[in-house]
DNA sequence: TCCTGCTATGCAACTCGTTGCATAGCAAGT
DNA sequence: ACTTGCTATGCAACGAGTTGCATAGCAGGA
Protein backbone atom coordinates (compact mmCIF):
# COMPACT_ATOMS: atom_id res chain seq x y z
CA UNK A 1 0.00 0.00 0.00
CA UNK A 2 1.04 3.57 -1.17
CA UNK A 3 -1.16 6.32 -0.36
CA UNK A 4 0.26 6.85 2.75
CA UNK A 5 3.71 7.49 1.01
CA UNK A 6 1.97 9.72 -1.89
CA UNK A 7 0.56 11.38 1.24
CA UNK A 8 3.94 11.85 3.11
CA UNK A 9 5.65 13.01 -0.45
CA UNK A 10 2.76 15.68 -0.93
CA UNK A 11 3.41 16.48 2.88
CA UNK A 12 6.68 17.17 2.66
CA UNK A 13 6.49 19.16 -0.72
CA UNK A 14 4.24 21.53 1.27
CA UNK A 15 2.01 21.07 4.59
CA UNK A 16 -1.79 21.11 4.63
CA UNK A 17 -4.90 19.79 5.35
CA UNK A 18 -6.59 16.85 4.99
CA UNK A 19 -9.18 18.62 2.92
CA UNK A 20 -6.03 20.49 0.45
CA UNK A 21 -4.31 17.12 0.00
CA UNK A 22 -7.59 15.85 -1.00
CA UNK A 23 -7.73 18.73 -3.88
CA UNK A 24 -4.17 17.73 -4.75
CA UNK A 25 -4.87 14.59 -5.49
CA UNK A 26 -7.31 15.93 -8.08
CA UNK A 27 -4.36 17.91 -9.77
CA UNK A 28 -0.79 17.25 -9.75
CA UNK A 29 0.07 14.23 -8.01
CA UNK A 30 -3.39 12.92 -8.54
CA UNK A 31 -2.30 12.23 -11.94
CA UNK A 32 -0.14 9.63 -10.70
CA UNK A 33 -1.94 8.06 -7.52
CA UNK A 34 -5.53 8.36 -6.79
CA UNK A 35 -7.38 8.85 -3.81
CA UNK A 36 -10.63 10.34 -2.32
CA UNK A 37 -11.26 12.82 0.40
CA UNK A 38 -12.55 9.72 2.36
CA UNK A 39 -9.20 7.68 2.20
CA UNK A 40 -7.11 10.34 2.63
CA UNK A 41 -9.53 11.46 6.21
CA UNK A 42 -8.66 8.04 7.45
CA UNK A 43 -5.22 7.14 6.16
CA UNK A 44 -4.35 10.82 8.03
CA UNK A 45 -6.09 9.97 11.38
CA UNK A 46 -3.75 6.27 11.26
CA UNK A 47 -0.83 8.19 10.35
CA UNK A 48 -1.26 10.76 12.95
CA UNK A 49 -1.71 7.63 15.94
CA UNK A 50 1.11 6.46 14.62
CA UNK A 51 3.04 9.13 15.15
CA UNK A 52 3.85 10.03 11.63
CA UNK A 53 2.21 13.16 11.00
CA UNK A 54 2.00 16.29 13.16
CA UNK A 55 -1.15 18.29 13.60
CA UNK A 56 -1.82 21.67 14.44
CA UNK A 57 -5.53 23.00 14.58
CA UNK A 58 -5.67 26.35 12.36
CA UNK A 59 -8.45 28.74 13.58
CA UNK A 60 -9.65 30.37 10.15
CA UNK A 61 -12.24 33.30 9.79
CA UNK A 62 -15.30 33.24 7.39
CA UNK A 63 -14.78 29.26 7.03
CA UNK A 64 -14.23 26.19 9.24
CA UNK A 65 -11.06 25.63 11.44
CA UNK A 66 -8.45 23.23 9.25
CA UNK A 67 -5.84 20.74 10.78
CA UNK A 68 -2.90 21.24 9.40
CA UNK A 69 -0.51 18.25 8.71
CA UNK A 70 3.05 18.00 8.50
CA UNK A 71 5.46 14.83 8.41
CA UNK A 72 7.63 13.97 11.55
CA UNK A 73 10.41 12.43 12.12
CA UNK A 74 8.74 8.85 12.27
CA UNK A 75 6.81 9.63 8.92
CA UNK A 76 10.48 10.87 7.07
CA UNK A 77 11.65 7.42 8.66
CA UNK A 78 8.77 5.38 7.15
CA UNK A 79 9.09 7.40 3.59
CA UNK A 80 12.97 6.50 3.49
CA UNK A 81 12.53 2.88 4.04
CA UNK A 82 10.01 2.59 2.01
CA UNK A 83 11.93 4.27 -1.08
CA UNK A 84 14.56 1.76 0.15
CA UNK A 85 12.49 -1.56 -0.55
CA UNK A 86 12.22 -2.46 -4.21
CA UNK A 87 8.70 -2.70 -5.43
CA UNK A 88 7.01 -5.24 -8.13
CA UNK A 89 6.39 -3.61 -11.70
CA UNK A 90 3.21 -1.89 -11.12
CA UNK A 91 0.20 -3.91 -12.43
CA UNK A 92 -2.06 -2.37 -14.79
CA UNK A 93 -6.18 -1.62 -15.02
CA UNK A 94 -7.29 -0.54 -18.63
CA UNK A 95 -10.72 -0.81 -18.86
CA UNK A 96 -10.72 0.69 -22.34
CA UNK A 97 -8.44 -1.91 -23.88
CA UNK A 98 -11.02 -4.64 -21.83
CA UNK A 99 -13.73 -2.87 -24.04
CA UNK A 100 -11.83 -3.15 -27.42
CA UNK A 101 -11.42 -6.87 -27.07
CA UNK A 102 -14.24 -7.15 -26.14
CA UNK A 103 -15.93 -5.30 -28.88
CA UNK A 104 -15.19 -8.07 -31.22
CA UNK A 105 -18.26 -10.06 -30.06
CA UNK A 106 -20.31 -6.62 -30.00
CA UNK A 107 -20.76 -3.61 -32.82
CA UNK A 108 -17.23 -2.41 -32.72
CA UNK A 109 -18.47 0.87 -34.40
CA UNK A 110 -20.58 1.74 -31.39
CA UNK A 111 -16.78 2.09 -29.76
CA UNK A 112 -16.03 4.40 -31.79
CA UNK A 113 -17.69 7.73 -29.60
CA UNK A 114 -16.29 6.13 -26.29
CA UNK A 115 -12.77 6.05 -27.77
CA UNK A 116 -13.37 9.12 -29.23
CA UNK A 117 -14.26 11.15 -25.69
CA UNK A 118 -11.07 9.36 -24.27
CA UNK A 119 -8.86 10.90 -26.43
CA UNK A 120 -10.17 14.25 -26.08
CA UNK A 121 -9.62 13.38 -22.07
CA UNK A 122 -5.86 12.79 -22.78
CA UNK A 123 -5.59 15.51 -25.26
CA UNK A 124 -7.24 17.63 -22.57
CA UNK A 125 -5.00 16.35 -19.66
CA UNK A 126 -2.20 16.74 -22.37
CA UNK A 127 -2.81 20.55 -22.63
CA UNK A 128 -2.99 20.88 -18.75
CA UNK A 129 0.22 19.26 -18.82
CA UNK A 130 2.39 21.54 -20.94
CA UNK A 131 0.71 24.56 -19.46
CA UNK A 132 1.90 23.32 -16.12
CA UNK A 133 5.58 22.89 -17.46
CA UNK A 134 6.05 26.33 -19.01
CA UNK A 135 4.44 28.07 -15.89
CA UNK A 136 6.67 26.02 -13.48
CA UNK A 137 9.82 24.92 -14.97
CA UNK A 138 11.11 27.49 -17.67
CA UNK A 139 12.70 30.72 -16.46
CA UNK A 140 14.92 30.49 -13.24
CA UNK A 141 16.80 28.14 -13.38
CA UNK A 142 16.32 25.55 -15.43
CA UNK A 143 17.89 26.35 -18.56
CA UNK A 144 21.38 26.38 -18.22
CA UNK A 145 21.64 27.84 -14.77
CA UNK A 146 23.45 30.75 -13.44
CA UNK A 147 27.11 30.19 -14.33
CA UNK A 148 27.69 30.89 -10.43
CA UNK A 149 25.19 28.33 -8.88
CA UNK A 150 26.11 25.06 -8.20
CA UNK A 151 22.74 23.64 -9.00
CA UNK A 152 23.84 20.26 -8.46
CA UNK A 153 21.76 18.89 -5.43
CA UNK A 154 19.92 22.77 -5.09
CA UNK A 155 16.72 21.98 -6.64
CA UNK A 156 16.34 18.07 -6.76
CA UNK A 157 12.58 18.90 -5.91
CA UNK A 158 11.86 20.71 -8.74
CA UNK A 159 13.85 18.52 -11.12
CA UNK A 160 12.06 15.45 -10.14
CA UNK A 161 8.53 16.93 -10.12
CA UNK A 162 9.97 17.67 -13.46
CA UNK A 163 11.16 14.30 -14.55
CA UNK A 164 7.71 12.89 -13.59
CA UNK A 165 5.68 15.65 -15.30
CA UNK A 166 7.17 14.50 -18.31
CA UNK A 167 6.60 10.86 -17.84
CA UNK A 168 3.12 12.33 -17.88
CA UNK A 169 3.42 13.96 -21.20
CA UNK A 170 4.69 11.03 -22.71
CA UNK A 171 2.26 9.16 -21.53
CA UNK A 172 -0.93 11.26 -22.88
CA UNK A 173 0.83 11.84 -26.17
CA UNK A 174 1.27 8.31 -26.50
CA UNK A 175 -2.07 7.38 -25.55
CA UNK A 176 -3.49 10.03 -27.91
CA UNK A 177 -1.29 8.14 -30.41
CA UNK A 178 -3.04 4.82 -29.60
CA UNK A 179 -6.45 5.63 -29.58
CA UNK A 180 -5.78 7.37 -33.02
CA UNK A 181 -4.58 3.89 -34.20
CA UNK A 182 -7.50 2.59 -32.29
CA UNK A 183 -9.92 5.05 -33.75
CA UNK A 184 -8.56 3.22 -37.79
CA UNK A 185 -9.35 0.27 -36.69
CA UNK A 186 -12.33 0.61 -35.63
CA UNK A 187 -13.03 2.59 -38.86
CA UNK A 188 -12.03 -0.54 -40.87
CA UNK A 189 -15.14 -2.56 -39.64
CA UNK A 190 -19.11 -2.15 -40.24
CA UNK A 191 -19.51 0.46 -43.02
CA UNK A 192 -21.56 2.99 -41.21
CA UNK A 193 -21.09 5.14 -43.92
CA UNK B 1 -16.31 -3.13 -11.56
CA UNK B 2 -14.88 -5.02 -14.38
CA UNK B 3 -13.10 -8.31 -13.67
CA UNK B 4 -16.92 -9.89 -14.48
CA UNK B 5 -16.45 -8.21 -18.14
CA UNK B 6 -12.79 -9.42 -18.44
CA UNK B 7 -13.89 -12.73 -17.72
CA UNK B 8 -16.40 -12.40 -20.62
CA UNK B 9 -14.31 -11.38 -23.02
CA UNK B 10 -11.72 -13.83 -21.83
CA UNK B 11 -14.68 -17.06 -22.18
CA UNK B 12 -15.93 -15.06 -25.39
CA UNK B 13 -12.49 -15.63 -27.11
CA UNK B 14 -11.85 -18.78 -25.67
CA UNK B 15 -13.76 -21.23 -23.02
CA UNK B 16 -11.81 -22.66 -20.08
CA UNK B 17 -11.67 -23.42 -16.26
CA UNK B 18 -10.99 -20.98 -13.34
CA UNK B 19 -7.22 -22.24 -13.64
CA UNK B 20 -7.10 -21.75 -16.89
CA UNK B 21 -8.39 -17.98 -16.24
CA UNK B 22 -6.38 -17.22 -13.59
CA UNK B 23 -3.10 -17.96 -16.21
CA UNK B 24 -4.14 -15.92 -18.92
CA UNK B 25 -4.61 -13.35 -16.68
CA UNK B 26 -0.66 -13.53 -15.88
CA UNK B 27 -0.31 -13.04 -19.50
CA UNK B 28 -2.13 -11.84 -22.41
CA UNK B 29 -5.38 -10.25 -21.07
CA UNK B 30 -3.54 -9.63 -17.60
CA UNK B 31 -1.13 -6.99 -18.81
CA UNK B 32 -4.28 -4.84 -19.18
CA UNK B 33 -6.50 -6.43 -16.13
CA UNK B 34 -5.01 -8.59 -13.18
CA UNK B 35 -6.79 -10.93 -11.00
CA UNK B 36 -5.73 -13.28 -8.87
CA UNK B 37 -7.21 -17.08 -8.61
CA UNK B 38 -8.93 -15.99 -5.73
CA UNK B 39 -10.60 -13.21 -7.49
CA UNK B 40 -11.44 -15.30 -10.47
CA UNK B 41 -13.29 -18.15 -8.68
CA UNK B 42 -15.42 -15.94 -7.05
CA UNK B 43 -16.50 -14.00 -9.38
CA UNK B 44 -16.88 -17.02 -11.63
CA UNK B 45 -19.38 -18.35 -8.96
CA UNK B 46 -21.29 -15.29 -8.79
CA UNK B 47 -21.62 -15.20 -12.75
CA UNK B 48 -22.72 -19.09 -12.59
CA UNK B 49 -25.59 -17.87 -10.16
CA UNK B 50 -26.09 -15.04 -12.03
CA UNK B 51 -26.53 -17.20 -15.22
CA UNK B 52 -23.85 -15.42 -16.62
CA UNK B 53 -22.25 -18.26 -17.49
CA UNK B 54 -22.16 -22.14 -18.39
CA UNK B 55 -20.42 -24.87 -16.66
CA UNK B 56 -19.17 -27.90 -17.70
CA UNK B 57 -17.72 -30.92 -15.44
CA UNK B 58 -15.08 -31.99 -17.60
CA UNK B 59 -12.98 -35.33 -15.71
CA UNK B 60 -9.61 -35.83 -16.78
CA UNK B 61 -7.24 -38.14 -16.34
CA UNK B 62 -3.96 -37.63 -14.05
CA UNK B 63 -5.34 -34.64 -12.92
CA UNK B 64 -8.10 -33.43 -11.00
CA UNK B 65 -11.39 -32.60 -12.80
CA UNK B 66 -11.88 -29.28 -14.16
CA UNK B 67 -15.02 -27.17 -14.76
CA UNK B 68 -15.64 -25.61 -17.92
CA UNK B 69 -17.42 -21.98 -18.28
CA UNK B 70 -18.55 -20.39 -20.93
CA UNK B 71 -20.57 -17.50 -21.75
CA UNK B 72 -24.19 -17.53 -21.40
CA UNK B 73 -26.27 -15.66 -23.17
CA UNK B 74 -27.82 -13.14 -19.78
CA UNK B 75 -23.95 -12.77 -20.07
CA UNK B 76 -23.72 -11.68 -23.44
CA UNK B 77 -26.35 -9.40 -22.86
CA UNK B 78 -24.42 -7.71 -19.70
CA UNK B 79 -20.66 -7.92 -21.67
CA UNK B 80 -23.23 -5.64 -24.48
CA UNK B 81 -24.64 -3.37 -21.96
CA UNK B 82 -21.11 -2.76 -20.74
CA UNK B 83 -19.80 -1.97 -23.52
CA UNK B 84 -22.41 0.60 -24.44
CA UNK B 85 -21.65 2.18 -21.03
CA UNK B 86 -19.18 5.10 -21.04
CA UNK B 87 -16.53 4.93 -18.50
CA UNK B 88 -14.58 7.54 -16.80
CA UNK B 89 -11.16 8.35 -18.02
CA UNK B 90 -8.80 5.16 -16.15
CA UNK B 91 -7.53 6.07 -12.84
CA UNK B 92 -3.46 5.27 -12.41
CA UNK B 93 -1.51 4.29 -10.03
CA UNK B 94 2.48 4.85 -10.08
CA UNK B 95 3.83 3.63 -7.50
CA UNK B 96 7.50 4.66 -9.09
CA UNK B 97 6.28 8.13 -9.86
CA UNK B 98 5.43 8.30 -6.26
CA UNK B 99 8.71 7.44 -5.48
CA UNK B 100 10.95 9.49 -7.62
CA UNK B 101 9.02 12.82 -6.34
CA UNK B 102 9.87 11.34 -2.87
CA UNK B 103 13.08 10.97 -3.48
CA UNK B 104 13.73 14.16 -3.43
CA UNK B 105 13.38 14.33 0.44
CA UNK B 106 16.05 11.04 0.54
CA UNK B 107 19.10 9.96 -1.56
CA UNK B 108 17.92 10.26 -4.86
CA UNK B 109 20.95 8.10 -5.98
CA UNK B 110 19.61 5.32 -4.41
CA UNK B 111 16.84 5.42 -6.69
CA UNK B 112 18.93 4.59 -9.41
CA UNK B 113 18.94 0.68 -9.08
CA UNK B 114 14.88 0.61 -8.32
CA UNK B 115 14.59 2.52 -11.79
CA UNK B 116 16.87 0.41 -13.84
CA UNK B 117 15.08 -2.74 -12.56
CA UNK B 118 12.04 -1.26 -13.55
CA UNK B 119 13.28 -0.37 -17.04
CA UNK B 120 14.66 -4.17 -17.63
CA UNK B 121 10.61 -5.41 -16.42
CA UNK B 122 9.83 -2.77 -19.42
CA UNK B 123 12.37 -3.96 -21.75
CA UNK B 124 11.47 -7.72 -20.83
CA UNK B 125 7.69 -7.26 -21.43
CA UNK B 126 8.00 -5.23 -24.83
CA UNK B 127 10.05 -8.37 -25.90
CA UNK B 128 7.51 -10.73 -25.17
CA UNK B 129 5.26 -8.66 -27.03
CA UNK B 130 7.16 -8.33 -29.95
CA UNK B 131 7.74 -12.07 -30.26
CA UNK B 132 3.71 -12.38 -30.01
CA UNK B 133 3.36 -9.97 -32.16
CA UNK B 134 5.23 -11.79 -35.06
CA UNK B 135 3.79 -15.33 -33.92
CA UNK B 136 0.05 -14.36 -34.04
CA UNK B 137 -0.04 -10.94 -35.84
CA UNK B 138 1.93 -12.29 -39.43
CA UNK B 139 1.25 -14.44 -42.12
CA UNK B 140 -2.56 -15.35 -43.44
CA UNK B 141 -4.74 -12.63 -43.25
CA UNK B 142 -2.38 -9.57 -42.18
CA UNK B 143 -0.41 -7.41 -44.66
CA UNK B 144 -2.96 -7.24 -48.06
CA UNK B 145 -5.06 -9.83 -47.37
CA UNK B 146 -6.07 -12.22 -49.79
CA UNK B 147 -7.45 -10.46 -52.70
CA UNK B 148 -10.45 -12.32 -53.11
CA UNK B 149 -11.63 -12.80 -49.39
CA UNK B 150 -13.71 -9.31 -48.34
CA UNK B 151 -11.58 -9.21 -45.39
CA UNK B 152 -13.88 -6.34 -43.94
CA UNK B 153 -15.83 -7.96 -40.67
CA UNK B 154 -13.78 -10.98 -41.49
CA UNK B 155 -11.51 -11.42 -37.68
CA UNK B 156 -12.92 -8.49 -36.00
CA UNK B 157 -10.91 -10.49 -33.00
CA UNK B 158 -8.23 -10.69 -34.66
CA UNK B 159 -7.61 -7.07 -35.61
CA UNK B 160 -9.32 -5.76 -31.90
CA UNK B 161 -6.36 -8.07 -30.22
CA UNK B 162 -4.10 -6.77 -32.33
CA UNK B 163 -4.33 -3.35 -31.78
CA UNK B 164 -4.57 -3.81 -28.12
CA UNK B 165 -1.16 -5.36 -28.11
CA UNK B 166 0.27 -2.29 -30.28
CA UNK B 167 -1.15 -0.04 -27.31
CA UNK B 168 1.26 -2.59 -25.25
CA UNK B 169 3.72 -1.85 -27.04
CA UNK B 170 3.67 1.78 -27.34
CA UNK B 171 3.25 1.93 -23.56
CA UNK B 172 6.57 0.10 -22.72
CA UNK B 173 8.55 1.58 -25.51
CA UNK B 174 6.97 5.03 -23.86
CA UNK B 175 7.97 3.40 -20.55
CA UNK B 176 11.92 2.37 -21.37
CA UNK B 177 12.35 6.12 -22.79
CA UNK B 178 10.63 7.93 -19.71
CA UNK B 179 12.43 5.35 -17.14
CA UNK B 180 16.19 6.33 -19.41
CA UNK B 181 15.32 10.04 -19.00
CA UNK B 182 14.47 9.66 -15.32
CA UNK B 183 17.87 8.26 -15.20
CA UNK B 184 19.96 10.54 -16.78
CA UNK B 185 17.91 13.23 -14.11
CA UNK B 186 19.00 11.04 -11.52
CA UNK B 187 22.81 10.65 -12.45
CA UNK B 188 23.01 14.83 -12.31
CA UNK B 189 22.75 14.92 -8.85
CA UNK B 190 25.28 13.34 -6.06
CA UNK B 191 28.38 12.50 -7.50
CA UNK B 192 28.59 9.08 -6.88
CA UNK B 193 31.55 9.14 -8.87
C1' DT C 1 11.87 -42.12 -0.27
C1' DC C 2 11.19 -37.51 0.13
C1' DC C 3 10.65 -33.09 -1.63
C1' DT C 4 9.42 -29.99 -5.06
C1' DG C 5 6.21 -28.44 -8.39
C1' DC C 6 2.15 -28.55 -11.30
C1' DT C 7 -2.99 -28.84 -12.08
C1' DA C 8 -7.31 -27.59 -9.88
C1' DT C 9 -10.43 -25.60 -6.50
C1' DG C 10 -11.69 -23.26 -2.52
C1' DC C 11 -12.34 -20.93 2.62
C1' DA C 12 -11.42 -17.23 5.95
C1' DA C 13 -9.69 -13.03 7.46
C1' DC C 14 -8.21 -8.76 6.47
C1' DT C 15 -7.22 -4.42 4.21
C1' DC C 16 -8.25 -1.11 0.72
C1' DG C 17 -11.35 1.62 -2.05
C1' DT C 18 -16.02 3.48 -3.16
C1' DT C 19 -20.51 5.54 -2.33
C1' DG C 20 -23.96 7.70 0.09
C1' DC C 21 -24.94 10.53 3.60
C1' DA C 22 -24.36 14.22 7.36
C1' DT C 23 -22.94 18.56 9.47
C1' DA C 24 -21.91 23.46 9.39
C1' DG C 25 -20.85 28.20 8.30
C1' DC C 26 -20.26 31.53 4.83
C1' DA C 27 -20.52 33.75 0.00
C1' DA C 28 -22.84 34.89 -4.09
C1' DG C 29 -26.26 34.71 -7.34
C1' DT C 30 -31.63 34.70 -8.56
C1' DA D 1 -35.82 34.39 0.82
C1' DC D 2 -33.96 30.50 -1.52
C1' DT D 3 -30.73 27.84 -3.71
C1' DT D 4 -26.33 26.71 -5.17
C1' DG D 5 -21.57 26.09 -4.19
C1' DC D 6 -17.32 26.19 -1.55
C1' DT D 7 -14.38 25.04 2.58
C1' DA D 8 -13.76 21.43 5.98
C1' DT D 9 -14.40 17.08 8.38
C1' DG D 10 -16.29 12.79 9.20
C1' DC D 11 -19.39 8.07 9.82
C1' DA D 12 -21.29 3.75 8.06
C1' DA D 13 -21.88 0.20 4.86
C1' DC D 14 -20.49 -2.21 1.20
C1' DG D 15 -17.74 -4.13 -2.48
C1' DA D 16 -13.17 -5.25 -4.34
C1' DG D 17 -8.56 -6.97 -3.77
C1' DT D 18 -4.84 -9.43 -1.04
C1' DT D 19 -2.72 -13.03 1.77
C1' DG D 20 -2.39 -17.15 4.05
C1' DC D 21 -3.83 -21.51 4.26
C1' DA D 22 -5.92 -26.16 2.86
C1' DT D 23 -6.83 -30.19 -0.02
C1' DA D 24 -5.50 -33.69 -3.41
C1' DG D 25 -3.47 -36.52 -6.96
C1' DC D 26 0.25 -37.08 -10.02
C1' DA D 27 5.09 -36.34 -12.15
C1' DG D 28 9.90 -35.99 -11.79
C1' DG D 29 14.27 -35.37 -9.70
C1' DA D 30 17.74 -35.93 -5.57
Amino acid sequence: MALEHAILVSLLEKPGSGYELARRFERSIGYFWTATHQQIYRVLKRMEVDGWVDVRDIPQQGRPDKKEYSVADLGRAALSSWLHDPIEPESVRHDLAVKIRGAAFDDPTALIREVERHRQAHQDRLAHYLAGEVRDFTGPGSPGASPAAPQAPLDAERELQHVVLRGGIAYERMMIDWLDDVLATLAGFGPSH
